[in-house]
DNA sequence: GATCTCGATTGATCTGGGTCAAAGTTTCTG
DNA sequence: CAGAAACTTTGACCCAGATCAATCGAGATC
């Protein structure tokens, strides 16, 4: 997944489609999107956005991972959201960014400039409607996040990241597997423990005790195979299966 | 705060004007909104809305307070949000509640008809971007309440929640004082445990700490009065003035 | 006034996960 | 290939907050 350049693309045939914004946009809608998008690339560990900074732009994520955290003045940070391909990155008629976006691994934006983007959205409705409903997602996975991070135990922690990730993970793939399936872990134990409200160790520790009782299974330090999901859910203390990522 | 009777009331005066709806309605809208409202009152401890119920209605909270929760089957149980007069409730576009939402107090909402707002909606932009603000706003919240839950002591824990009561108070009462000011707390210990993820014990003890430490002064249970605003934020750990109640 | 109930407080004890420390792996670099 | 740097694992110990339990109001209800 290299950066499309600008000049050879428009948003019809962006790797991702914008799955956010362009959904149900027409031919000159996408026109007007095209002529006020641009790509840009952040190499692994580099911030995209500080906290309070002053945002000239929305985007999608076309590749790569970013993570949005908070973090106090002490150092202690939590991370509140993860952006994988096709997330929208921003808060139109807001100024100011809230949390910090930081590429973990290599991230390719494709960034809309933020004054035009909003006059199309006046103009358009349903591309309001459509930000709402995403908004609405996110918020969903914030709060299913918040019964996760003040009731579960580091266990159920750890099963119901990995449980998220697998999920979201077989959405993106053509064939839905439940079983058996298996992916890269896209983040490092501490970002896990930033995610999860633990320490490195903690995290660590439980991978290492799902993988001793076959809850998973590990090749190297990131590949994870999931033999029975339903079994990862149940770890999870989640018969539902409800939970986004935001 | 006795409920209005239906034909009295129009929504131009609304005891709580529907800050989230009304803010930008001109009189055709308004008239338009009145004809689809009702109102509902529930009784302290009665649910108005069980997670996965299909919701016909969206409106906003004109007095009491309400509380959002989610439920694991095992009983643990993590507020996700807090409503307080003149929040909205209901998820445009969507059919199922996501949370249990419960009266905490005795609740009086104003209610709208889910599909007739929805075609307002769709013929009047402000609304849409009014809900979008709105929504954003929740996120934020959300995701300020997630470094609350993954990161922070007991103590600071009840400092924030106390903090972003007094906050919130303020904001409503004309004169926004910043010290000596004092409310009355809307929960009862075990709901600010459920909102904080610790135990009521703690809770507890953690009140009894905060009040031998002159942070907080409390008369009978849950009459409160913070006589150095600056001096709770800094327990809370928050030098920002971030954070407002989902 | 006696009793019940529901919430709040306080104490004693236990434990899950944090903290501190030491190796082990993998990848990168010279 | 050696050495470094970054990440991960594992061990030993400790403590904040959970759990279990007893007591204490403050309203209700009779």
């Amino acid at each position: 997944m290299n950066a499309p350049t600008i000049s050879a693309v428009t948003c019809g045939d962006c790797p991702i489609r914008h799955r956010a914004v362009c959904a149900r946009c027409d031919t000159d809608e996408l026109n007007e999107l095209d002529a006020i998008k641009y790509y840009r690339t952040y190499e692994a560990g580099q911030p995209i956005i500080w906290s309070g900074d002053v945002m000239n732009f929305v985007g999608s994520v076309v590749s790569g991972i970013a993570t949005l955290t908070q973090t106090m003045e002490d150092g202690r940070t939590q991370m509140v959201g993860l952006l994988l391909p096709s997330d929208f990155v921003g808060r139109p008629g807001r100024d100011g960014a809230a949390y910090n976006v930081v590429a973990t691994t290599e991230v390719v934006m494709c960034c809309f400039r933020k004054k035009p983007f909003e006059d199309l959205m006046v103009r358009t409705p349903h591309i309001a409607h459509r930000l709402l409903e995403m908004t609405l997602d996110e918020l969903d996975a914030a709060r299913e996040w918040m019964l996760v991070l003040g009731r579960k135990t580091a266990r159920e922690k750890i099963a119901s990241l990995l449980s998220i990730i697998a999920r979201r993970d077989a959405s993106l793939t053509p064939k839905g597997a439940t079983n058996n399936m298996s992916f890269d872990l896209p983040l490092t134990r501490e970002a896990m423990a930033d995610y999860l409200g633990l320490t490195l160790e903690t995290v660590s520790r439980q991978m290492s005790a799902l993988k001793k009782d076959g809850v998973i299974e590990l090749e190297g330090k990131r590949r994870v195979t999931i033999p029975d999901m339903g079994r990862l859910m149940e770890e999870a203390g989640d018969d539902s299966d409800g939970g986004l990522i935001g």
